[in-house]
DNA sequence: CACCCCACCTGCGTGC
DNA sequence: TGCACGCAGGTGGGGT
């Protein structure tokens, strides 16, 4: 579900009310995630301590508590963050599966209805293994089209598979992978290795530009994405081809096409993105 | 290595 | 109405 803008707006909403709070109690659900600590080292880490820093790595959310304990947060396809608290309870909601009571009456509620997330707790001085994964984040001046360049040198995979990669580029799905390919003019099965400098400069400031503009407008909502006040995202508006197949392209009339690459449906204007030759 | 497939889950829309 | 099937924003383990 939650792709970059997703996860930026979640911790944008997050952060103001939960920095600095001390975790006192957890609630945990009887059904567990795919990976998720168990609750007694959950408990043993995180309860008594203040949260002091709350940042993001692709789709990770990272919680930062005093002396060092880091809680990682991945949303899957399906994951909420949600805030209640005690006198002004949330809707009742199926397929809660973790709560954290803060020391002002808060409630960092952790829903999921597919149960692909992962809530993971990390000692002191033991980095987290899943971020050592990720990849260069999309906003970082360490990403340049000769950087992606270089990567992609001597690669058949097609730029939508190396788009989704968050091990190169942190934070792309497939909803963004293909409106980017769209506004860069690009053939979703184009191999990455054929791109040109010029090709990668377009990707990479429309990459920038769209994950810029959907975080302004609070995200995509296609499905069940929520904020961590319960509010849908704007950016659905502005899609331009995820799941416009046979609609008409916006830019050209031409049909929008699906096609499947590994396995994933992939929407774009098969004569506005045209392969290189 | 590089790349692809499929499993992991639940719910919803479609077509018979 | 009921049922079967395909599809959905994610990763990651295992096979080729």
């Amino acid at each position: 579900m939650p792709e970059l803008p997703e996860v930026e707006v979640i911790r944008l909403g997050l952060a103001p009310r939960l920095m600095e709070r001390r975790f006192v109690r957890v609630t945990v659900g009887a059904k567990s995630l795919r990976r998720q600590s168990p609750v007694r080292e959950l408990e043993h880490w995180l309860l008594g301590r203040k949260l002091t820093d709350l940042s993001r790595r692709g789709k990770y959310l990272v919680f930062a508590l005093e002396g060092g304990v880091t809680l990682l947060v991945h949303l899957g396809m399906t994951g909420h963050l949600l805030l209640g608290s005690e006198s002004k309870p949330l809707p009742q909601l199926d397929h809660i599966h973790l709560v954290f009571h803060l020391d002002n009456g808060l409630e960092l509620i952790y829903q999921d209805i597919r149960r692909f997330g992962q809530v993971l707790v990390f000692p002191p001085g033991v980095p987290p293994a899943p971020l050592r994964e990720v990849g260069r984040e999309p906003f970082s001046r360490q990403v340049t089209p000769q950087w992606l360049s270089a990567q992609a040198r001597g690669r058949s995979r097609p730029i939508k598979n190396f788009l989704l990669d968050g091990r190169i580029l942190a934070g792309i799905g497939n909803i963004y992978a293909c409106e980017i390919l769209f506004a860069a003019g690009v053939h979703p099965a184009t191999p990455a290795g054929r791109l040109s400098l010029k090709d990668w400069g377009r990707i990479l400031k429309d990459t920038r530009r769209i994950l810029k503009e959907a975080i302004r407008q609070g995200g995509t909502t296609v499905s069940n994405y929520l904020n961590s006040h319960g509010e849908a995202g704007l950016f659905q508006v502005q899609l331009l081809v995820y799941g416009k197949e046979s609609e008409h392209c916006r830019r050209c009339g031409a049909p929008i096409v699906r096609l499947i690459q590994s396995g994933r449906s992939t929407f774009f204007c098969s004569k506005c993105q045209k392969m290189p030759d």
